[in-house]
DNA sequence: CCCGGAAGTA
DNA sequence: TACTTCCGGG
């Protein structure tokens, strides 16, 4: 079967297929979407608005206009246009606010990462939900992934065009010609083009091109947030205090972490340029890689371009991702999922970010021309944000290729990465108390089951965003995963990796993660496991989750669980892009810890990476469960079923669970209802696939293999990832 | 308005 | 694959 695992990560094809081909492929729908969102001049049509990644289209009609002309069908409406933007809710890409009309939400889980898997979205507000990204009003801030300044500036290569580009780029390429030649052309494109708030940008047209492949590796920019970025950045650009860095610098001070109330997105104001915001590197889909999902679509060998490649990366990159990572991770929170795909990497401890401040350069300011805007807009937000300038001619450049770190850290196998030995003991982490936010956004969700909600004490109607939430997301689950602490030590990372020496990561444990495993377990059960895992897509635990659901759950005993596993396919879907790898198993433990431990069990238990502690043992949820796990029980199925529907549906946000549809309604309901017991047995077919074995990543084999290709295949990624281009040109 | 199936197109 | 078109149903 089709083992992700060879693929490994690949995105799923939509996710990059407009960048792969660029001139052939058509625009999507939701590069439009996002590229009028981001001009100023249409947030009379459509524009940000309320929470993290949700839009209103204010004229619908003009949208689909706007739309029809890019596509060159005259007949479009919005009828027609709405029933395209309901397929992205199988995708995932976005999800109707219930309730407010017109109104969908962008799940940037889905795209951002897929597109930038460095992006850390829950870096960024650790919090952030899923969608993130955008500011709602703020203009200038939206969260324009490409800033449009820079782009050039990693990029001379080209390769990426898009980091800085992708939107942007698009937006431009749209506007610049490209529309045109939708014969009515609807202005389309004039109007569009005429937009860009980027003015300052004009860039040349980008001789992209080329695709030179000098880069190497240099120039991807990432797409980082704000809190991160600054020293994530540099560590992956490279010096911090180099240039590179600076471009992007937002956040001096210290940046925003708390997201105005207004926007979601901590991030959000990214300073355009420097601010780099949001690119990511091409590294390693891998990694973040998350993404993903379900989609009936597998990977498919075939699209990737780096299949053929895997994902090579290079060392030195990974190195800086990881850092980067786990810089999050300390400082965030994060879940520390990234690592399992390089088990023999060392982390090298983070450093804390304090200094890095230094760098930044400040933003400047703006350009926003919001202001003007008000008539049209429903009033009340409005951008508060700062005002981001792009700071056009300074470019940061950045040396992308020149890495001062290219060289300087050389890495000499591959797997050596981690030379620096990672501090064993600092390593916990204990989050930092998430910014907060989610997790009251999700109690209250909790608390009110969707529908119900009203009357909970939302009272207002919508919670919206804004208030409750902060920024951080809930930790909830992806704390405990993270706060779990396990020690591993990568024996073998079956790889063959570790030539060298395997770096061991050996995390501590906190002394409270019992605690919190056991809160999280009864909490799942409770609560609502799936909220959770939701709402974490990103960082966490699905990857692990998905691969074990099936297995331990399985109806312990009529003892659901942890998780339902409502859905299947659901798990499925994930597992195959999230799932792949097979976690090393000796990063596992260290992931694991909590419930991620059970997940990861499974995989473990296979390869048998070290055990947890007696103590800890007890923690695992699924030891739990099994073992009495009362937990679940208690709930009758159906309820947590119908929870988690309500949830779902309300949920909005939340993101996938549908697709159990997509997949298989029938069967999955069916046993829904039915059994909830065993439902997940299918699946370890899959997951298990082989036996727990994972299947080789593909990463090792690229990771393993020399420079050579990773050159390639980087600047393949890069191209990919990068840039988003939407030509139309076909009409 | 919104949903999603079904069929068709490129 | 990603819509586009049509459409019945809520």
């Amino acid at each position: 079967m089709k083992t992700p695992g060879d693929t490994g990560f690949a995105f799923p094809e939509w996710a990059y297929k407009p960048e792969s081909s660029p001139g052939s492929r058509q625009i999507q729908l939701w590069h439009f979407i996002l590229e009028l969102l981001r001009k100023e001049e249409y947030h009379d049509v459509i524009a940000w608005q309320g929470d993290y990644g949700e839009f209103v289209i204010k004229d619908p009609d003009e949208v689909a206009r706007l739309w029809g002309a890019r596509k060159c069908k005259p007949q479009m409406n919005y009828d027609k246009l709405s029933r395209a933007l309901r397929y992205y809710y199988n995708k995932r890409i976005l999800h109707k606010t219930k309730g407010k009309r017109f109104t969908y939400k962008f799940n940037f889980n889905k795209l951002v990462l897929v597109n930038y898997p460095f992006i850390d979205m829950g870096s960024t507000g650790g919090s952030v939900p899923q969608s993130a990204p955008p500011v709602p009003t703020g203009a200038g801030t939206h969260f324009r992934f490409p800033p449009s300044t820079p782009s050039e500036v990693l990029s001379p290569n080209e390769d990426l065009r898009s980091p800085g580009g992708m939107f942007s780029s698009v937006g431009r390429r749209m506007a610049r010609g490209s529309v045109s030649d939708c014969s009515d052309g609807t202005s389309v494109n004039s109007e569009i083009e005429e937009g860009n708030t980027g003015a300052g940008e004009e860039r040349g047209e980008r001789a992209v091109s080329g695709g030179g492949g000098a880069g190497g590796g240099a120039g991807y920019r990432s797409i980082i947030h704000p809190r991160l970025s600054h020293e994530t950045l540099f560590r992956m650009y490279g010096g911090p205090g180099n240039p590179a860095g600076h471009p992007g610098s937002r956040g001096h001070t210290g940046h925003r972490i708390h997201p105005e109330p207004l926007s979601p997105f901590p991030v959000s104001p990214l300073p355009g340029p420097g601010g780099a915001s949001l690119l990511a590197p091409p590294l390693s889909p891998a990694l973040s890689m998350t993404p993903t999902s379900h989609l009936p679509y597998t990977p498919s060998p075939t699209l990737s371009p780096m299949l053929g490649s895997h994902f090579s990366f290079n060392p030195e990159d990974m190195k800086r991702y990881l850092q980067a990572h786990t810089q999050s991770v300390y400082n965030y929170g994060l879940s520390p999922r990234a690592f399992l795909q390089y088990p023999n990497i060392v982390i090298p401890q983070p450093h804390r970010p304090a200094a890095d401040k230094a760098g930044l350069t400040a933003e400047r300011g703006a350009a926003e021309r919001a202001t003007t805007a008000g008539g049209g807009e429903r009033g009340g937000d409005r951008h508060h944000h700062p005002p981001l300038a792009h700071s056009t001619h300074h470019h940061p450049h950045l040396p992308h290729s020149a890495h001062p770190h290219s060289h300087s850290h050389p890495i000499h196998h591959p797997l050596h990465l981690g030379e620096e030995p990672p501090h064993m003991s600092p390593f916990k982490f204990k989050l930092q108390p998430p910014p907060l936010g989610r997790k009251q956004r999700e109690g209250q969700s909790q608390s009110k089951p969707r529908q119900s909600s009203l009357s909970s004490g939302s009272g207002s109607g919508s919670m919206s965003s804004t208030s409750g939430l902060g920024s951080s997301l809930s930790f909830g689950s992806d704390l405990s995963s993270a706060s779990g602490s396990g020690l591993i030590s990568a024996s073998s990372s079956t790889q063959s990796l570790n030539s060298a020496g395997l770096p061991k990561i050996k995390v501590e444990p906190i002394s409270d993660i019992e605690s919190e495993e056991e809160v999280e377990v009864t909490d799942i059960s409770d609560e609502d496991p799936d909220e959770r895992d939701e709402e974490f897509e990103l960082f966490s635990p699905r990857h692990f989750r998905a691969s074990n659901h099936h297995h331990h759950h399985h109806h312990v005993n009529g003892t659901a669980t942890t998780q339902h596993q409502p859905h299947p396919d659901e798990d499925l879907d994930e597992d195959v892009f999230k799932a792949p790898a097979p976690p090393p198993p000796g990063l596992m433990p260290f992931f694991t810890s909590q419930h991620t431990q059970s997940n990861a069990h499974r995989g473990l238990s296979a390869l048998k990476s070290e055990p947890p502690e007696p103590a800890e043992s007890s923690t695992s949820p699924s030891q739990m469960a099994s073992a009495g796990a009362p937990q679940t029980k208690c709930i009758p199925l159906k309820l947590r079923f119908k929870r988690r529907w309500s949830e779902d549906q309300r949920m909005e946000a939340s993101q996938e669970e549908s697709d159990d549809k997509k997949v298989r309604p029938e069967e999955e309901r069916e046993r829904q209802r039915q059994s909830n017991g065993q439902m997940e047995m299918e699946e370890d077919g899959t997951g298990s696939g082989e036996g727990d074995s994972p299947p080789p990543l593909a990463y090792e084999g690229s990771i393993a293999t020399p420079l050579a290709s990773h050159s390639r295949a980087s600047a393949e990624l890069h191209r990919a990832t990068a840039q988003l281009s939407l030509e139309n040109k076909d009409c």
